[in-house]
DNA sequence: CCAAAATATGAGTGAGTACTCACTATTAGT
DNA sequence: ACTAATAGTGAGTACTCACTCATATTTTGG
């Protein structure tokens, strides 16, 4: 009557047929939103026959929606604890480059998560605190005790955190979301140098401290 | 057989019909992406019967591409010559809010053309190169300048000037395209206050400054 | 005022869509 | 090997959409 359960499965979306849809509905979302996608195109990416979308999913909406569970947290929540004692610059480009790979491998979701959070208001939520607010909430946390501890000058972490991450964001946007490497190519490296290098400057406490390089 | 032509008209793109529809257009497509909208809605929400906008706009994607000419140029491409005397700190301020007000008078523009250029290679390349690049080379150069008069540290201005725009940014996305103020409420006043704190002292050359307010 | 030109209308059309369902193929239990 | 349950299929269905066009309305020029 119904299915043995394997002891270790539970919910196995790490493959099997739901999870090969949402693959193939990833990356034709991405290209083509969500209206301007056909349940067709995502059965032939799938290399299903459309009906058996509909046995996984009852409509076009869910499936869309079937992406931000397990499928997410698995893509994107990854967590990174740089409990270190290294040096602030260190620390934070670890973190800069740890999520930048992160996003590098699953562009396609996050750019879809981003454009579809417009409209749909159901991924707009999951996708909030599932990811952003949670990924945000790490690096907050990181400045306020710094903070706290008067390492740096006494600027709101909710803002510094975010500047932060805007600065890194742009470059994403710039090279994923408009113009690739159309118009500049910037290096990975030495935006991440850079980027970090103002933050720094911008918010540390001054004391006796190392001169820019010339 | 022709019209004849006003001697102050050329393209009066201000009012007609035609803004009338592109009017219409930029809010519903933006609501619901350029896919999801329908030709109906847009002729209902300008006023017009469906039939109307074909006698304008060959196709549904025409009214998009509309969009770029001179309603573009006549929604954002505003310029603002801060050349004062003033200090950094008042031109820069003064610059991201003039842009912020310019951006949250069009913000169904904006949202509208930044979702619609993943989809839309033409409408892309317009977007960028009548406005982003425009915008991103004024305050490069203006970077640039400081730079090379050893005001600012020697950082590719290239750089320093998409991280304070994406430091800004990050805020308006954060507002306008994703949660509101459902989670958190910025000040604005006190958003650019920090920025362009944290990023003049991140950049600027040390010298006798002023320490950070407690 | 009138005719002719320009403009506006919305029911109609064909293409294409999400979703259904009667059927076939595969798997599991004995 | 047989059977029942489960999984997969793709042509068909009801519907929606961008776009057309015959007709109606408004504007123009004399």
């Amino acid at each position: 009557m119904n299915r043995k359960i394997m002891p270790g499965e539970k919910k196995r979306l790490t493959t099997g047929r739901q999870k090969q849809i949402l693959d193939a509905a990833v990356k034709v979302f991405s290209q083509k939103g969500f209206s301007g996608a056909t349940t067709k195109e995502i059965a032939k990416e799938a290399g299903v026959a459309e009906g058996t979308i509909f046995r996984y999913f009852k409509t076009k909406k869910e499936i869309l929606l079937g992406l931000v569970g397990p499928y997410i947290a698995q893509s994107l929540a990854e967590t990174i604890d740089e409990t270190s004692d290294k040096s602030d610059r260190i620390v934070l480009k670890a973190v800069i480059k740890n999520r930048l790979e992160l996003i590098k491998k699953n562009i396609d979701l996050v750019r879809l998560l981003i454009t579809e959070a417009q409209f749909h208001s159901d991924l707009r939520e999951q996708f909030t605190e599932k990811i952003v607010l949670r990924s945000a909430g790490l690096l907050e946390a990181f400045i306020a005790r710094k903070v706290q501890s008067g390492e740096y000058r006494n600027i709101d972490p909710r803002i510094a955190s975010r500047a932060l991450a805007g600065m890194v964001a742009i470059f994403v946007l710039w090279k994923e979301f408009l113009f690739g490497d159309k118009y500049i190519a910037f290096d990975e490296e030495e935006v991440i140098e850079t980027v970090v290098d103002i933050f720094l400057n911008g918010i540390l406490n001054k004391r006796g401290k190392e001169a820019a390089a010339q």
